[in-house]
RNA sequence: GGGCCGUUAGCUCAAUUGGCAGAGCAACUGACUCUUAAUCAGUAGGUUGGAGGUUCGAUUCCUCCACGGCUCACCA
């Protein structure tokens, strides 16, 4: 409200009466207040008593507890807190001055000795405070704090000051991906940077986002996927390459959907997707001991055990979570899958390949009750134009996705290198397009042309950064796990 | 895009069948030199998301719109 934002310029206009610089450019501190809090959380008050060590710590008011001549404030450099104290008789007159004139949410820095209250608490005993900044509007309050989800994502600046969990939840965002690229730097992987606007959009079956290009007068495309030049340098000799960055689809927007995204794809010449799995199994569980401490996460108050890892073809989901007893002889029959279909209400349309609606009922009976880790592999070839089809069974492909919390985590394959087939590929995808099929894969001729001086046998994945965040710091919705969350205008 | 729920003070929430729009915290004034959701006394703060309708009277009922959440569909 203006009024309150007025009260606090008039006690700005007061402060710098008082001879305080409003915006200094500067403060020495000689602690941060979580070395303060560590090296003095053993000392007894008697040991601090005779010791008298001064300290310097900057930091936001987060509570203001005045009565008279003294006080007490809860600093926080946003880490760690710490209590001060704000006698009179113990600050020069125009310090005690400045004390009142400050609110919950300015920065201040403080000088003190420690010690500890009659209750125990390690607090800064004052002897000089500097003003640093004045926070104009006001902090949420301290009891409820800030739970209005929408405010929380347009101002995560607050939400930041406010709520600790989710600065937790950022911190470990930025170690799984650290310690991401620190798996693959470790197996001799290089990451490389490839273009995010493409003139064809590929790589993977989505919706993109068009823009325009006025210098050359064309359109281009934000990357739906970095797969297609990552191989093209798999072609150029580079055998292990990452990319990990956004990637953008423009489609819905839900708990679990964000219209940009991070995506870490990784390739690996002379390796099939048995090769990724066993890699993904290795560098999950790592991660997750890393993150949480434990092979043994809990999400959406479910137990996920990293230790416990399950491999299914595509088939045997549908056969072990499949309502009606069925057998791999009916999956060959389109008319009893497709009744099978209709009967679990999904949207059939009689256009569709037999490999599409197999892919369909995988997804509408097995998908929900893969919690504990699983992979499920061999997929129909009509889903996937850029795998390698399966030895000894042209209908499928040797494809795998992971599936943890019910959620898809990652999806790899053994790469298509024959670029007669990867042509014949690309055509069947025109013909869906020309059904109607808007995320069908366009025609790479230069892709092609890549796969034409030789691909050697590669496998590839991609694995969902941030549903691999939400996985490893219980968030059920993608919001939370992303700093600024695409929302509506204001 | 469909369905359900929601939008009231800076924040978190109340308001009976349609009958004077309230509380706690935050803010402001005063008291208080070891508090920690400090305490005590007082003050101020509102076009109840927007537009329209029904009614003597609407926060409350109806319609439309905006925004948000959950969910389903699409997708990762």
């Amino acid at each position: 409200m203006e009024q309150l934002e007025q009260i606090r310029v008039q006690k700005l206009k007061q402060i710098r009466e008082l001879g305080y610089d409003p915006y200094p450019n500067t403060y020495r501190y000689t602690h941060t207040i979580g070395q303060v809090v560590k090296d003095f959380a053993e000392k007894t008050a008697e040991q601090l008593e005779h010791g008298k060590q001064k300290v310097r710590v900057a930091g936001r008011i987060l509570a203001n507890r005045p009565f008279g001549k003294a006080g007490f404030m809860a600093l926080s450099d946003g880490e760690d807190q710490v209590q001060v104290y704000a006698k009179k008789d113990q600050l020069p007159e125009r310090d005690f001055q400045l004390y009142h004139l400050l609110d919950i949410g300015d920065f201040i820095g403080v000088e003190g000795t420690m010690f500890r209250t009659r209750t125990g608490e390690l607090t800064i005993y004052s002897n000089e405070i500097t003003f640093l900044a004045k926070c104009f509007l006001p902090l949420p309050e301290k009891w409820h704090g800030l739970t209005d989800v929408e405010i929380r994502y347009r101002r995560r600046y607050v939400d930041l000051v406010v709520n600790p969990e989710v600065r937790s939840v950022f911190i470990k965002r930025s170690v799984i991906i650290r310690e991401l690229r620190s798996f693959l730097d470790e197996r001799g992987y290089l990451e490389v940077e490839t273009p995010m606007l493409h003139p064809i959009f590929g790589g993977a079956l989505a919706k993109p986002f068009k823009t325009h290009h006025n210098a050359l007068d064309m359109p281009l495309y934000l990357r739906i996927a970095p797969e297609l030049y990552l191989k093209r340098l798999i072609v150029g000799g580079l055998n292990r390459v990452y990319d990990m960055n956004r990637i953008f689809r423009n489609e819905g927007i839900s708990t679990r959907h964000n219209p940009e995204f991070t995506m870490l794809e990784f390739y690996q010449a002379y390796s099939n997707y048995t090769d990724l799995m066993d890699l993904t199994e290795k560098m999950l569980t790592e991660i997750a001991e890393k993150v949480c401490g434990s092979r043994v996460i809990t999400y959406d108050d479910q137990p996920i055990d990293f230790g416990k890892w399950t491999r299914l073809t595509m088939k045997e989901a549908i056969l072990k979570f499949s309502p009606e007893k069925i057998t791999e002889e009916t999956l060959k029959d389109r008319a009893a899958v497709e009744r099978l279909l209709k009967q679990l209400h999904a949207d059939v349309d009689s256009r569709m390949p037999l490999g599409t609606l197999i892919g369909l009922l995988f997804e509408t009976v097995a998908e929900a009750h893969l919690v504990q880790p699983t992979f499920i592999y061999d997929y129909p070839i009509e889903l996937s134009p850029l795998s390698k089809a399966k030895a000894g069974d042209p209908s499928l492909v040797e494809r795998f996705e992971l599936y943890i919390g019910g959620m898809e985590i990652a999806n790899g394959y053994s790469e298509l290198n024959d670029p007669v087939d990867q042509r014949e590929r690309f055509l069947s995808q025109l013909q869906a397009r020309e059904r109607g099929d808007e995320e069908a894969h366009q025609m790479d001729e230069d892709y092609i042309r890549a796969l034409s001086y030789a691909m050697p046998p590669t496998a590839g994945e991609g694995i969902g950064v941030d549903r691999l965040t939400m996985l490893l710091t219980n968030s059920t919705s993608i919001r939370d796990v992303i700093l600024f969350p695409h929302l509506r205008p204001e």
